[in-house]
DNA sequence: AATGAATGAGTCTTCATTCAT
DNA sequence: AATGAATGAAGACTCATTCAT
């Protein structure tokens, strides 16, 4: 009954830029970013080229929208974690195993930011603005620190070098190699054993 | 800086392949795949187009023959480190250090290396034989494993978590952070704490 | 010239592909498949390269449709012919002149043909299809064999030994001979006379 | 002992010039003028590329040279019938076999003048000097007509006529129909047939 | 909003020829 | 005579974007 439809837009001009978005994530997790032209996005997405012109001002307007869009992904995550309230650790691993397995449920996503991060097509509002969904993880070591649970080291070191451990798991996943609860969970050990405070 | 040397070839000759391929790393590096036509490879290389086809058979060629020429410097950083045949923790300490040294003094391979990485340009043969350099990496957690020093943990697991830490202190230092000495040493106490075994 | 109307066209849209039709027609019989780059197309038409390629594949499949476009206006000439319902000897007449004067009056349609003909360019598929339309032939000289009215000959000898009779004598033509009413009749009485059964 | 070796080029000189000639010919028999560049024709040749231009000028003087050559050979064909004195009729017939048998036999040389005639790779010039060598097939018939054994009809029509006819069977022959001896007479008598003086 | 024809600068690559050795 | 590295103009084709409808 009560839709949220951007502006004037009708549902049906709604689905068309949804339809454009998914398949220009799809196309360029694919193809890469020059395997896909715009043309082919608009036959994927059953629309004329000029349509995408009409939603989008450019295409990499479009890529750094995805960007943005999965970086929230990952906010919802947290987000889903922390409202079960866990203990510290349970914190950690929930987190860690719910970014790892929204991108293996979500691998093209994974694909896509393999594709066009670190590359000029991303704007630097975006990493910031997009940045901010990612905050709560800097946060949670910092508490860790405080509360004298982690080691005391710098909270963003700690969150990139977890972050990426996380992304690591995720590309030998996507490589094909058979990552085993056993291997998933040497690879959470590895973090949690390079992050708490060793006992004196 | 890649060297190539080819018998028949002289060495004016020499000198054209290898400013070509330094110059398809730097301007990769800096403008990426597609930002660098041939054309502006040429210019650079102080070249006719044509002479770069003389030396290589397309543009993808010459960016797998520098992936694996620094592939194989990283080799070099290893070779360097086991001839002083230093302890165990010594020895993982100088080459993690080793490698981050490496990329922050040449950034531009580090930043070519994010251009080119994952991405079909690369292709599986490069991957194999480039493969073949960063093996030691493996031996050496395998060893370390086995003398019980480290946790039990999967060796290809362990190679992948530890390489992507220091690219990911590299990038960040790259990004313009101030990585200060702590810093680093942190990090490196990250990668230690997560490989060696807990005391029982 | 070159008529393919194509559904949801619109004219302007449709001028244009034939405009691209009939120049490189147009351009390939005077210079050659090498001597037409596709910019000097572009130009000679009117149109911007990418347009050309928003019509057609590529180049190939312009002169491949031009190859059948011809092939089936000798189609045309035959069913003229036909629709006069003539006898035999006459049919025959008629077809080959209506052949070489359908040359001789388009010229540019010779060369081109004489260009592209046995080339790679043309791919079997071409041959196949566009072959149909000069079915007739063979089946009238299968019809004057079994009537008594011919030699009995392999009919697809007899079928290009005539058909290169009648392109031998537009290409004199075109070199510039004067090819006056009795030589052409000298050569349709040369054709005629290889093909009737002797009297015994 | 007394080689006749142009100017002052040696044997194994002479043996470059003669390679690369025949290089060229099965080269851009098989590949096309395009689908051969001199580099290719340099390596099959064993040569470098340098050394060609050596021996000739440009591509096109070495293409013109070969189509010479070839023409030359037809002439040799003649002589040799020739030489045995036979009939009229005898002579036509072992001159016309003796033609589609150079061509079958050496199926490359055919190819090639498919290739370039008609070309304007070719030379107004070329086509003058080399155009001697078909003399003879005229003045056979002229002889003919003169003597009343063939019906008063332009010579050069009818040289062009028989001579195509010959190069039609010989394209069906190497197209890879099954041309039987009985198929081959079929053509030679369409020939005869329209050649010769109809019975009053 | 939607369409899709049209644009043309830009891409990688080829190749006949030249030239220093 | 011979080499083969070097040249650079030219070629076919791509593709993000615009615009008339």
């Amino acid at each position: 009954m009560f839709t949220f439809a951007k502006n004037r837009m009708n549902i049906q001009s709604m689905d068309k830029r949804e339809k454009i978005l998914q398949t220009v994530m799809e196309e360029i997790a694919q193809e890469g970013v020059n395997g896909s032209p715009m043309s082919q996005i608009a036959k994927k997405s059953g629309v004329a080229t000029g349509t995408i012109y009409h939603h989008f001002k450019s295409k990499e307007e479009i890529i750094n929208e995805i960007f943005s869009t999965i970086r929230k992904k990952l906010k919802g995550v947290i987000d889903t974690v922390k409202a079960k309230k866990p203990a510290f650790k349970e914190e950690f691993e929930q987190v860690w195993l719910g970014f790892y397995h929204h991108f293996v449920a979500h691998p093209l996503e994974f694909k896509f930011m393999q594709q066009v991060d670190n590359t000029p097509i991303i704007t630097e509002q975006t990493y910031l603005e997009s940045g901010q969904y990612l905050l709560p993880v800097f946060e949670f070591y910092q508490k860790g620190i405080e509360e004298g649970l982690l080691e005391d080291r710098d909270v963003t070191v700690l969150g990139y070098l977890t972050y990426d451990n996380i992304m690591t798991m995720v590309n030998l996943k996507l490589q094909g190699l058979d990552i085993t609860d056993t291997l998933l969970q040497q690879a959470l050990d590895y973090c949690w054993s390079g992050l708490i405070k060793k006992q004196t």
